[in-house]
RNA sequence: GCGGAGGGCCGGACGGCCGCCUCGGCCGGGGGUGACCCCGCCGGGGAGGAAAGUCCGGACUCCUUGAAGCGACGGUGCCGGGUAACGCCCGGGCAGGGCAACCUGACGGAAAGCGCCACAGAGAACAGACCACCGCCGGCGCGUCCGGCGGCCAGGGUGAAACGGUGGGGUAAGAGCCCACCGGGGGCCGGGCAACCGGACCCGCAUGGCAAGCCCCACCGGGAGCAAUGCCGCAUAGGGACCCCGCGCGGGCUGAUCCUUUCGGGGAUAUCGCCGCAGGGCCGCUUCAGCCCGAGGGGUCCGGGUUGGCAGCACGAGCCGGUCCGCGAGGGCCGGCCCAGAUGAAUGGUCGUCGCGGGCGGGGAGACCCGCCUGGCACAGAAUCCGGCUUACAGGCCCUCCGCGCGA
RNA sequence: GCACCCGUAGCUCAGCUGGAUAGAGCGCUGCCCUCCGAAGGCAGAGGCCCAAGGUUCGAAUCCUUGCGGGUGCG
């Protein structure tokens, strides 16, 4: 096993960073119901090899002063990406990457929703779709400002 | 050793790091008047043989007034047993396939009725007509021709299927006309709970196929589904429009009410109430029983609302072991165990080692051994819960049996 | 969780009370017509009737199972 990069990767264990790591930042939590995710569809997108990911900011967000407002995260995968099984093991393989990366690049006040893609989100390597889901979070980030 | 048949089972293992759901402990902290809630800690548990398809059967809830009969509709279909039940399973019978082990079978009824059987063929479902065949008589263009009478049976390219089959006797020619064998039918006897099997006897022998066409017979079956259902909370509303059926008769009964009074009572019955009868409603119909309504009942559409919480919801036709009964499916008894409960939906992410598979190279006569590489390791994810069926599935293990070959 | 419908030519559909050549329209190919094209005329190709079993002498049609697509209700 080779990747390109492998940042900080001696042993096995995946990057420090993942740890849970919720008191300074913002908290986490997930998206459940169909109007926050028509929200999100409407804002903008962005692709990558292994995931799509659709973000925006939400209006009544950053409250002064009081408690880091909360990063909201969604996952979806349709029937396209295939049957059962082969859907559930894209979106925990999108949890355990957001996880390791919303918490430290994910913005305060932000919604997120990672969207699988058939065969290729289960299949590419879990540093390829740490990198694709950094990426996209900085492109969205960017064309926000 | 090769080939095959049946049955049972497993369906990656171990370990780091980081996480998820749930139950318990009540240990620590926080909040609350409280029930309790949140965070942390410790301990336990956490997908399947098909969780799948939703093809059957139940449990459990709600709806339907109950029973009987009839009818309609749907399903099942050899016999016996198992089971809560089944269209499932077991055992048996029969039929078909295979050398065999074994496998397969919607396998009741076609003399209850209706319908259909294309093409071909003389004929396709009362069985007779047609062509041919044989004998006799008659006629003449004497051919082995025509006509008449009689025999009425075999034969007739066909067809999926043609009124028993084969052989022999017999005859003018023939035919169950007669005989033998096979097939068929009938009641009888014996065995078996039964399906069915066996036996002798009688009948020369009359009645295709399709019921996964209608149908007949026997048996079974109310409807909806955990988004059922119950409770709590919140919000809105105590709405609007339209349609259908109906508001009958009697008793004054004195409880209201009204009139009258000599205050004891008497009268009235429009109205409210009461009683009785009609009437209406409650299963498709009928009967019986019962209940309800008796002046309101029912339906459709629009409008409003729709982040909810808890119970149901996991101790069950439960799992494991032993023992007894049974050929078996299975059942009885004893002991032990508690074993998923999510709801944008947990049971994982990632890395390493091993195993399996694949590829390449080397050694060896061969079996095999060694080294390296490796995006490979199936089908597939509980959603109220069980019993089945069906379908999907990499690879592997165990047991029993059959055929052939070789050896002793 | 239930209930139901449909798979036939490249496309849209007939045929589905079993019977032998599986049809129609559009499209496609060739020819005619025209200076060229459209329209029109003539001729032609194109189907293992979703799959696998079964019933029957015979199945697109009847039965069973599966696969795919779609609709409705709660």
């Amino acid at each position: 096993m080779t990747p390109p990069k492998a940042p900080d990767q001696t042993d096995g264990t995946p990057p420090s960073a993942a740890l849970s790591c919720p008191e300074v930042s913002a908290p986490l939590r997930t998206m459940k119901t169909r109007a926050e995710f028509l929200r999100a569809a409407r804002a903008d997108k962005q692709g990558t090899k292994g995931l799509l990911v659709q973000g925006r900011a939400r209006a009544e967000a950053s409250p002064e002063g009081g408690a880091p407002a909360e990063i909201r995260v969604g996952y979806t995968c349709s029937k396209k990406v295939g049957n059962a099984v082969a859907r559930n093991r894209a979106k925990r393989r999108l949890r355990a990457a957001a996880r390791a990366v919303i918490a430290d690049d994910g913005r305060p006040g932000w919604d997120y929703v990672l969207i699988g893609k058939r065969e290729v989100t289960a299949a590419r390597s879990f540093e390829g779709l740490l990198s694709d889901l950094r990426y996209a979070l900085r492109k969205l980030h960017e064309r926000a400002r």
